[in-house]
DNA sequence: TAGATTGTTAATCGATTAACAATC
DNA sequence: TAGATTGTTAATCGATTAACAATC
């Protein structure tokens, strides 16, 4: 019913708040305001305010915010108090940096299983996680609900592999894969693009060296 | 001189520019217009132009732009055209997808030294980085130009390694690590926090279900 | 109650899009 | 020359910041 369509810069904000308001439960904190918030984490205090308030009155006047309960509704509205199922598709180094990542399991994503086409990596595991071959993927998520796969493989493989991914009807995918999949409007990707990282660490290593050569 | 402050915005999506016009090369494209260009990245002609204009004039009145040229000319833009000394901090899964990564030397970053503090990864090579103890950190940069230094490492150890970085007077870090690193104002930081980034695909899916419930 | 701090409206700032004159 | 498409100015849209009344 109340559809006020939160709008990405919001979105790409939250998880840091979920991460300061994590740290601050670990220091034994048990509120904040707005203001100290906003001095520990370089943002203003009106947008986090602002913010928060896209989600409901997680405050209180005079008072601020309690620490562990915003912590928690935040991971609410994050779908953290659910679990994930993710599989992971390419068993290289990457894909085993992620599915060693124990952090992740604490926050409801579950690795189930890695898929590979090399096999010198097949059945071996990671942790518990089985290496499963790429040509069993389909059936394997008829059999197991998949709701996140992980794209770690080369861009040549990533456009083909997300297809199928598709057609056997995985709905949200994370790719690592060096190129945008065009897939349909309700397919939900969530790229990281490590060499555009990268580039713009360059740009701006750049952009200083050009300054400072403009101020002789 | 001419100071304009290129937007945070722009430079996000310049990488992306200087992909897409490698892909046309690749194809053979040789000249292409913003109108084109637009329909195949999805961003409107209007903003490729404006983006573009930030840096110069690329393009011919009736013609478009000349793809290699337009390629290049990002390259420098970017950096890409000069040599980075990257090295790496943490050799484990992640450190290694890095180091493995051979596209980005073609980019101009070239994996100078993989840095550890498990002696059983010490002296190992990847391709032919060599693994050097952290201890030996300082000895390393007083020696050889580093440009980048890469994180990935827990967020534990981060902080700190991170102060030891800017103490031997490296100016860029790429941070994997998944914490803040508060360091002067010089010192340039590129995040990448993957768990920031599975968060908000998890909101996504979270969200769209929650519109698929009300609309029953 | 007085002080503190939120929730929220209004003002400002910046980024995106539209439009079109310049020009190849 | 006529047609195409840029470069650039102006209009719109959205996001951030400021301000303050509401209220704990």
């Amino acid at each position: 019913m109340e559809e006020k369509e939160i709008s990405k810069a919001v979105i790409r904000r939250l998880p840091r708040y979920y991460r300061y308001l994590g740290e601050l439960i670990e220091s034994g904190v048990e509120r904040i305001s707005s203001s100290e918030l906003s001095s520990r984490m370089k943002v203003t205090a009106s947008q986090i305010r602002q913010d928060l308030n896209n989600f409901g009155g997680f405050g209180q006047q005079g008072y601020g915010y309690n620490v562990k309960f915003l912590y928690s509704e935040i991971a609410k509205i994050l779908g953290l108090d659910k679990k994930h199922n993710v599989i992971i598709i390419g068993a290289g180094n990457l894909g085993h940096a992620i599915a060693n990542y124990v952090a992740f399991e604490k926050r409801g994503f579950i690795m189930t299983a890695l898929f590979d086409i090399n096999p010198e990596r097949i059945g071996k595991k990671i942790r518990d996680i089985e290496v499963l071959p790429l040509s069993e993927l389909e059936a394997y998520i008829k059999e197991n609900e998949v709701d996140i796969a992980t794209l770690t493989i080369p861009k040549t493989a990533a456009k083909e592999v997300a297809e199928r991914l598709v057609n056997c009807g995985v709905k949200a995918i994370w790719n690592f894969a060096h190129t945008d999949l065009n897939l349909p409007e309700d397919v939900l990707v969530e790229n990281v693009h490590l060499s555009e990282s990268l580039m713009r660490l360059s740009y701006n290593i750049t952009s200083v060296e050009k300054s400072r050569e403009e101020q002789k």
